[in-house]
DNA sequence: ACCTCTTTAAGAATAATTCTTATTTACATA
DNA sequence: TATGTAAATAAGAATTATTCTTAAAGAGGT
């Protein structure tokens, strides 16, 4: 019982799909795709290519920062994982494919997943079903999270 | 009434409480920002900063590209214009301050406003609000608009 | 009209991402 | 298991988006 949540699905699961995936997309299993998807997979936080790079180089020295970023293009066009959008000027992404809204805290920038059931069920307005089709709906909550909310007392009180 | 639709409030009143809180600022009312904000203001696409420099230089030809990026983030500081989210690399703005939400064609990226009362009125999952406090939240649409449908109809048909 | 501080234009600099090319690797086939 | 070939990688150059530096121009108060 020591894995990631990760929703449902484990760790296990999400690497045999992504190896079956990329070999009826003939993408070859290399040792860098295993290994960025995996370090993604794992992670909570919606890292940019940076941090995901610096977190494997513990491990993988000789990686470059191209192949991550390569790498991620490659995945997101195959859609085994997503650019998250963001207001900031590095892009940030995920391996959770499924349904699900995010909320940033604006003072930290950490991006934290939550589930909207009720809000998925809804329709969207009519006019908006005029205005083309439509491949997805999501939340973005904006604030500011309990640890930069204590944070930002501590400052006051300095 | 040959002025642009822009909700309810007119770009004259725009202008007035653009101009009021540039005072109360103690923001200078300069020739670049008074125009800036003007076409932003008018605009409906949500440009980003090149196509404002763009569309401005056939009425400023000196104005500099650089101008109008420390403009719009001096403007994005004090809650006059928002920087929108998007997946893409460059940012986009608007001037559009209330309520409202995005469909975005994920083929010709064009950002369309909604409104979405009932979705406003809506509360928010229960461990959320212990995330932290929130300033606001919003949704976002993607999906292929309807010019973009009929444009990949003919690409097909070729 | 003049002073002072802010803002601007121009070009240099930086940050984020992508491209080029030589080398390495995955994996299909013998 | 060895070999051929196309795909993928590392390294560094290049490009794109944005910000910084500095000298000159302009806004707004007196
Ligand atoms: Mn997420
Ligand atoms: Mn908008
Ligand atoms: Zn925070
Ligand atoms: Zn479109």
């Amino acid at each position: 019982m020591s894995e990631k949540k990760r929703g449902n699905t484990s760790l296990q699961q999400m690497m045999e799909s992504f190896e079956e995936a990329c070999r009826s997309a003939d993408l070859k299993l290399t040792h860098q795709r295993l290994e960025i998807y995996r370090e993604l997979a794992t992670a909570t936080d919606h890292p940019c290519a940076e941090t995901l790079h610096r977190r494997l180089l513990k491990h993988m020295p000789t990686l470059s920062l191209d192949t991550v970023y390569r790498t991620l293009a490659t995945f997101a066009q195959h859609h085994l994982v997503k650019k998250v959008q963001t207001v900031d000027s590095q892009a940030r992404f995920e391996a959770e494919m499924s349904q699900h809204h995010h909320v940033i805290c604006d003072s930290c920038k950490e991006i934290m997943d939550f589930q909207w059931g009720s809000f998925d069920a809804f329709s969207v307005p009519g006019d908006i079903e005029q205005w083309g089709s439509i491949t997805n709906k999501n939340v973005t909550i904006h604030g500011t999270c309990r640890k930069c909310q204590a944070t930002q007392q501590e400052v006051k009180q300095t």
